[in-house]
RNA sequence: GCCCUCGUGGUGAAAUCGGUAGACACAAAGGACUUAAAAUCCUUGCCCAUUAGGGAGUGCCAGUUCGAGUCUGGCCGAGGGCACCA
């Protein structure tokens, strides 16, 4: 028998596959398209486990939906800008350029040894011009729609470095290199007016049918959207100040009102730059760190103003004006009043400083006199009191009647509010895309003309010096308009996530050189039918294309892509063991092994291995398996198989050895039978009942397999192609079936393992050498003649029963009381009721 | 703190509409083949029983139902998201 020789098997496919362009694709109206994306990689170095379960799910649908006869668009492309590469470039003083250029050969080799279908023609990289020529452009038209502007925001600044950190650079509240604390500084920034669709993108979620629940539930929270009213507060001082507009989602509690608090960037609070008192309380505030959680834990402070408002519904009332930590400046209005007795923070402020807690909502079912607030805030749903119009109300009526009240009188509005905030695409960095803006020396942004560009990036910097270097790039920064003007260019380069948030509409025209894409293109093309990647994208990349979409559409007649992925798919993680040595060192999986007594040892000299949980694999826990590594032992099929065998695609997978050398088992097992079955002569024998039960079977594993792929229950269909073996392999070395049957039937099943296991059913199939195909199945073979019923006393099974189907439930009742098994349990009793469900069950109630 | 998801053998997991729980695998134990090992194949799988069979059983406690892994309420546990959002 001829040795299934993974290497040169999967070598040949592989290019096979590459020279004859399969996979390339094009427009065809005549054919139904399917576009099937998973997220691009970013090209670190080698390709991870995690690549290779989202590949692998992602191919396995591309193959399968090719097979049904759509035209498939399946790319692939390099998410190449990005801070590891300057970081890489200084370590090993090698150009980012080089870095990226030479990781991408890398990886790109290793995808296809993984046989993807990918149409490779369409490769695109985002750091390459051609890409951000493009997105510069863009980048231009969302200007002139007043898309983009630029304001002040706080950055993380590095004092020793010079530079703005990203907030994973920060370490507890340290540069991540300098382990300097980290500073707030205010820069002015390019911000993209995602806000603008806050409503939009909120109402859309909805209609994403085929998106998780938990992803869209995120985003919503992320949106987070909030119904309440403004109401202005006048200063008691009026001459000095302006009034104070404050945003709350509780008016009811406005007669419990005890003060106001502004955040330290309103615009009242400017006016105490020159206080000492003020500004020691300031740089208090920017001490503080810059991560959410320290702001969350961080205890409430705030600076009297000395200043007071005067309360809208009773002006005998003054309430002292501070400026507190906790008010921030871009959500609401910056400013709030405080109900301290129903709102934990105010509550916590007010002990701090002494101030009136009053309450004014009490639960139902305690008495005005006997209800008190102590430590906490009391937030739920009562009844309104020491509220004068609104007293006895419930919350929800009260919220009304006030909103009603302040309307009227013109003390306020009902307003929404949205949580999401204006997208800040600035960062001041080397490896990233220009934005295509100068300055004159009036310091007003001009953007480049359309026809000067690209602004490309210049590759002669120094990466060694302090800050961005681009900054530090003096005959780039400094350059001439066509006009002959003198301009400073903008060094900040674009956030990422631009760059990942409208790839997937070049990938429908990756070659077009006049413009990000060519209409026809993404009108055949467009919404990606089928996206698949991590769920750490389920807020930030996914609502930033959502975003990007709406943006291009807008005032757009032509454009009108409004939700770029029809249907999502977020996958698990692989999981490996973890493993430590005796000094609580970790240990990578190939430096350890089992010795006789089946404990773990270090490989080099024996000492004792501390197992560990089961964790996602990650660099720094040493539990990663190098996916190129296994595919030379193992073969691509048999990484696939494993890949999608043990868990449903959307939980974790525990990546195991046994596991693979299972598959890797299996893989061969099926090529073994197949050459048997091929090897077999054609012969005319007569059918038999066994060469219908096979012919059934395969039928239904055809039903099954389809209606498991749809669903994405990759790990079901491998269960049903090991069960369709299970019976292949009885029927051969029992000898049970006709040869023409046996071959007949397993030519279906070869082509069944087309989407997990190409290469091997590929070579499967190459002797059979007929067009590929998705098998059908009958749907009248899947009806059963017989069918077996339970049969229950007292809802305990007693026994089963093969009967004829729809036959006559009395008949079925008759033969049911004549199991042996059955009689034991109803003759003592008698039968007060028969449940009778057709083609299933028999149920006999008794009563002793 | 708030919000969400999930709890099924030693392990990963199956289980249309409420209708035979544990398909399919991994691991383990026993056996066959073998000089031996590897590989391969077979059997077993919690409790009682020699077998036939019976019992318990899908995190825990209740409920609905002839019948609950599946539906309802409460509790416990694990994971994830958000986090001064007024």
């Amino acid at each position: 028998m001829e040795r299934y020789n993974i290497k040169n098997i999967e070598k040949k496919w592989q290019d096979y596959w590459s020279k004859k362009k399969t996979n390339a694709v094009e427009v065809d109206k005549d054919k139904k398209k399917f576009y099937c994306l998973e997220m691009f990689p970013y090209p670190s170095g080698k390709i991870h486990m995690g690549h290779v379960r989202n590949y692998t799910i992602g191919d396995v649908l591309a193959r399968y939906k090719k097979l049904k006869g759509f035209n498939v668009l399946h790319p692939m492309g390099w998410d190449s800008f990005g801070l590891p590469a300057e970081n890489a470039a200084r370590e090993n003083n090698l150009h980012p350029k080089e870095w990226t250029k030479k990781n991408i050969e890398t990886m790109k080799k290793q995808l296809k040894s993984l046989g993807l279908s990918i149409d490779w023609d369409r490769e695109i990289s985002t750091c390459d011009p051609e890409y951000y020529k493009h997105q510069q452009e863009f980048f231009l038209e969302l200007y002139e729609k007043n898309l983009v502007y630029k304001k002040d925001t706080y950055v993380n600044w590095d004092p020793a470095e010079q530079t703005v950190l990203a907030n994973e650079q920060v370490i507890n509240g340290r540069g991540w290199r300098s382990g300097v604390m980290v500073e707030r500084k205010k820069l002015s920034q390019w911000f993209f007016n995602i806000k603008k669709f806050s409503q939009n993108l909120l109402d859309e979620l909805e209609k994403l049918k085929n998106w998780p629940e938990k992803v869209k539930l995120m985003q919503k929270n992320w949106i987070g959207k909030s119904y309440g009213c403004e109401i202005n507060f006048k200063i008691f001082e009026e001459n000095k100040f302006d009034k104070i507009k404050v945003f709350t989602t509780r008016p009811d509690t406005i007669f419990g009102a005890s003060f106001i608090a502004l955040s330290v960037d309103h615009p009242i609070a400017k006016n105490f730059e020159r206080n000492k008192n003020f500004l020691a309380f300031k740089s208090e505030c920017s001490k503080m760190g810059t991560t959410e959680e320290a702001l969350a834990n961080a205890e409430k402070i705030g600076f009297n103003t000395d200043l007071f408002a005067i309360h809208p519904l009773d002006k005998k009332i003054k309430l002292p004006i501070y400026i507190a930590n906790f008010v921030l400046m871009d959500y609401g209005t910056g400013a709030i009043f405080g109900c301290p007795a129903h709102d934990q923070r105010d509550l916590d402020f007010a002990y701090k400083y002494k101030l009136k807690v009053l309450p004014v909502v009490r639960p139902k079912n305690i008495e005005v006199d006997k209800f008190t607030i102590k430590n906490e805030a009391f937030t739920e749903d009562g009844i309104l009191f020491n509220s004068n119009f609104l007293d006895n109300l419930t919350v929800n009526q009260a919220i009304q009647k006030i909103i009603n009240v302040i309307t009227e009188k013109k003390l306020g509005n009902q307003k929404i509010t949205f949580r999401l905030k204006d997208w800040g695409v600035s960062r001041q960095r080397y490896w990233g895309c220009p934005i295509p803006i100068v300055y004159n020396n009036k310091g007003d942004a001009i953007p480049i003309k359309k026809k000067d560009l690209p602004v490309l990036l210049p590759e002669d910097v120094d990466l060694n010096v302090k800050g961005n270097p681009l900054e530090k790039h003096t005959t780039w920064k400094y350059t001439t308009l066509s006009s002959g003007e003198k301009v400073i260019r903008e060094t900040d380069t674009l956030d990422t996530f631009v760059d990942s948030s409208w790839y997937f509409v070049r990938f429908c025209s990756p070659k077009n050189e006049k413009y990000g894409y060519k209409l026809s293109d993404i009108k055949y093309w467009m919404p990606v039918d089928q996206y698949i990647g991590g769920v750490e994208h389920a807020i930030l990349h996914l609502l930033y294309s959502r975003f990007f979409m709406r943006a291009l559409a807008f005032n757009n007649k032509q454009f009108n892509y409004i939700e770029p992925f029809k249907s999502l798919f977020t996958q698990g993680m692989v999981c490996h063991e973890t493993y430590k040595n005796e000094k609580n060192q970790w240990l990578y999986p190939n430096e350890v092994e089992k010795n006789s007594d089946g404990n773990l040892v270090t490989k080099k000299d024996k000492k004792r291995v501390v197992l560990g949980s089961p964790e996602a694999m990650s660099k720094s826990r040493k539990n990663i398996v190098d996916p190129e590594e296994m595919i030379n032992i193992y073969g691509a099929d048999s990484i696939r198989w494993f890949m999608l065998s043990d868990s449903p695609p959307e939980r974790d997978v525990q990546w195991s050895l046994e596991g693979v050398s299972a598959a890797h088992k299996f893989i061969q097992k099926l090529w073994k039978l197949n050459s048997e079955i091929l090897n077999k002569n054609k012969e005319n024998s007569p059918f038999k009942s066994e060469d219908i039960e096979l012919k059934k079977a395969v039928n239904k594993t055809i039903y099954n397999v389809t209606k498991n792929l749809d669903n994405f229950q990759y790990n079901v269909v491998v269960a049903n192609i090991h069960e369709i073996y299970n019976l292949f392999y009885d029927h051969v070395i029992n000898n049970k079936t006709s040869n023409n049957t046996l071959k007949n039937e397993w030519e279906k099943v070869t082509m069944l393992l087309m989407p997990l296991a190409p290469h091997l059913a590929c070579e499967c199939y190459e002797k059979i050498n007929k067009k590929f195909y998705w098998p059908k199945y009958d749907p009248k073979l899947l009806d059963e003649e017989n069918c077996i019923i339970v049969v229950q006393v007292d809802g305990r099974k007693r026994g089963t029963l093969e009967m004829p189907k729809n036959s006559k439930e009395a008949k079925i009742i008759e033969k049911s009381k004549e199991i042996d098994n059955v009689i034991k349990h109803i003759e003592s009793s008698s039968i007060i009721k028969n449940i009778y469900i057709k083609n299933k069950l028999v149920n006999f109630i008794t009563k002793k």
